[in-house]
DNA sequence: GGCTACGTTCGTATAACTCGAACAAGAGTT
DNA sequence: AACTCTTGTTCGAGTTATACGAACGTAGCC
């Protein structure tokens, strides 16, 4: 297929394992024989790699060690700007939290995981671990779900494949035929939910954005305390809610 | 010094200009061939790059043509994450832009240009190209002016032989001299102003927020239209409530 | 149906990347 | 204060792996 079966180039590989050690390391910075260690590479060889990745704005020194630069933020922005829901979804992704009160994220996927790529916060909300920029497995959100129901059967098997089905709690849904079911329901119903699958504790409604062809660009979920997020409320009200808010970004999304 | 001469890393330059182009075409995805000639490659250079960079999800393709990808956000949001001022000066300058009605912006310096962390708008605030993680160059704008006053002079005097005294509008300062007497004023004020020296018909006032060393580590601005911010406003109100909202930044920025 | 433009594959020359050893510099320790 | 250990840095050389160009496959267009 369009699989490129070719050789990668390993120096831009190595580059980005570098940012990566830097990004993982919150907070304090890395020096080049610990950064060497940890990527089982000459000092030499990191030493001339943070060098050019420095003057290239990407990595930044204090004194003699790395941390990750700011180059990366304008390219991260612009890469959400690219993104048609950035724009377009995120003043119904507040009016959504100003309305609940609780927390709202707008989530896309990418090569079969799901990226949150801005978040709003209610009144009530709570605070996990998620951000903005964050990765994470479709299967685990209610968001993802959203999307994979709605997304063509054999990139789902194709994505179930490549990446599996991971827990995060016992309430993960880890197994294949059980999310197969699950999707068909989310397709039929047109939301999802999520209880306590990616965080205990954690209730969560997803609603699709789809194109005109009805394929999944993104998603938009609505998450806060199971012990609020239930009932009615849950499978009622905020479903509601949630809908009319997607409906109206497909529309402005059509005529854009 | 400190400085390498070595050679850099050819091939992660080129990663990173394939990025910047991808990044650059706002919108619209580009293909192997133009990407080839722009950066003036081989074809199929190029394509082992993108396949390489694809791989790592810093770039995405659709159909034949590629996008900057969302990984860069990660990266980008965990550089921001990482620097001081994001997590505590983000409330004061939600709570400026609230009291100004104006547009404000927590900027930082990094390799002698700036960086817009994030921005704030208030009721009236203006609607302007600036936007998060776009670079700029600091004698440009009121808070990049009151972040050079607050740099040691050999490190200004670096910024400027580096970088020049490039002009955005007629009122740029261009000249050197101006430059390093206007700075003086502003160490001696505490705070800069910018009177259409970066966008025709905007002013702004500046503030950088120091560490205990007195050296600034960012900025605080606050814009809007010229007709709107003058007299006592933008040289008494404006000022007094930045400095209240940097003087209390650095107090937290002390005991964390 | 042929022409053009594009993405893709492959083999090869050589450019440039990786390595290791040696050097310099600083901090911590006795 | 001298010594040691660890760190960043430089340099040269071997060889890997990168870049190239030409050829192939393919789709769209005239």
């Amino acid at each position: 297929m369009n699989e490129t079966q070719n050789r990668p180039v390993k120096t831009a590989e190595t580059s980005f394992a570098l940012l990566e050690q830097l990004a993982q390391a919150d907070g304090d910075a890395l020096g080049v024989t610990e950064l060497a260690q940890r990527l089982d590479l000459a000092k030499s060889t990191v030493h001339r790699h943070v060098g050019t990745l420095e003057s290239l704005g990407v990595v930044v020194r204090d004194d003699d060690e790395y941390r990750i630069g700011l180059r990366l933020l304008d390219y991260g922005l612009r890469a959400r700007d690219q993104h048609a829901l950035s724009t377009v979804a995120r003043p119904k992704v507040e009016e959504l939290a100003e309305e609940t009160g609780e927390k709202v994220w707008c989530i896309t996927e990418q090569q079969g995981r799901s990226v949150h790529l801005y978040g709003a916060s209610g009144k009530n909300s709570v605070q996990t671990s998620a951000r903005a920029g964050a990765w994470g497995y479709l299967h685990q959100h209610a968001a993802g779900k959203a999307i994979l129901a709605h997304l063509p059967a054999e990139r789902v098997q194709h994505i179930v494949d490549g990446h599996g089905l991971p827990a995060k709690t016992p309430h993960t849904i880890t197994d294949e035929n059980e999310l197969f079911e699950q999707l068909e329901q989310i397709a039929d119903r047109g939301y999802a939910f999520n209880r306590e699958e990616s965080i205990a504790g954690l209730h969560a409604v997803g609603a699709p954005i789809t194109d005109d062809d009805g394929v999944a660009t993104g998603a938009i979920s609505i998450s806060g305390p199971a012990n609020r997020l239930k009932g009615e409320w849950l499978t009622e009200t905020l479903p509601d809610l949630l809908l009319g808010a997607t409906n109206e970004i497909e529309l402005n999304l059509s005529f854009s």
